[in-house]
DNA sequence: GATTGACCTCAACATTAGTTGAGGTTCTAG
DNA sequence: CTAGAACCTCAACTAATGTTGAGGTCAATC
């Protein structure tokens, strides 16, 4: 390794490793806009240090749901050019914790509701609230919402 | 409309219509394994009205977030032949709240790491539990989770 | 200055959860 | 009995989120 300033910019390589994404992850994220970097003469790709942050940020706002779509949006959010400040950031966490606590009660709300047909053992269709959304989750009526896939096998 | 004695099996347009759920997408859950039809002289799916509580299972399986190989394997624990009594929904259901009470601490612990986020603005890789999950949520590594895609445009 | 590992692009494939359309059949109401 | 709505199958397509591989280039080390 060589002594590496900690300014110099990082390897697609380097960023790799340290965030714990593919590369063929992180050019699916330049590609769609979630990342950018600039290029050796040799055309190899060189990513500011900040990147690593935006990445974190990408990866945690995957864990918790989100699609690639509205987190390039929250992105955007950010400066344009100059390396984003911690209240750039911040801003973007606490509209991100909204939508978390959001999350919570939608799930909480969900979780009540299992309650009374646990009950009646009904998911009836009528009287169900359970299956009858109208309010916080799937407002969308849109995609499908995902959590941990790891039903273990055993 | 027929008289309609309520023990009819229901056609797939009747299936759908209660059920909110697209034929199409009716097929493919037979094609997979959550629903089955008896058929008509004439090749036409005839459902057991229980089919429709077997629906609104998936359904509300899958707004809360679980993909439709976990909710076949937890329908494969119905009774094969007989409609499943309210017992046998009810140990679904059970079942499934205590994944919900799972998922619903998992993303408490990352609303508070959150809050310790914000007030350091970081996201930081080495010290924010949000990107060194490691324990509740995406213990699979597996696949996204997601939530809500309706990021109110606005 | 050559080797070798890291990097480049582009195209094709994988998976989940369906939708759409073509081409043909069945069922039911009048 | 016949028109038209509802149904059938099968194949192809969509969208999100990447991965894999082929074929070729860069750069850091011996």
């Amino acid at each position: 390794m060589p002594a590496a300033p900690a300014h110099r910019p990082l390897t697609i390589g380097e960023l790799s490793e340290r965030s714990g994404v593919s590369p063929s992850a992180l050019h699916f994220y330049e590609r769609n806009g979630l990342i950018e970097a600039e290029r050796t003469a040799g055309n190899q790709r060189r990513y500011r240090r900040d990147t690593l942050r935006r990445v974190a940020f990408i990866k945690t706002s995957q864990r918790v749901g989100l699609p690639l779509k509205d987190i390039r949006e929250a992105l955007d959010s950010l400066p344009e050019g100059r390396t984003p400040t911690k209240r750039d950031w911040s801003k973007l966490s606490l509209r991100w914790g909204e939508e978390l606590d959001q999350r919570i009660a939608a799930l909480q709300h969900l979780r009540n509701d299992l309650d009374g047909c646990i009950g009646c053992g009904c998911l009836s269709l009528k009287s169900c609230t359970l299956q009858n959304p109208s309010d916080e989750l799937g407002a969308s009526g849109a995609g499908a919402q995902r959590w941990n896939q790891a039903t273990e096998q055993h």
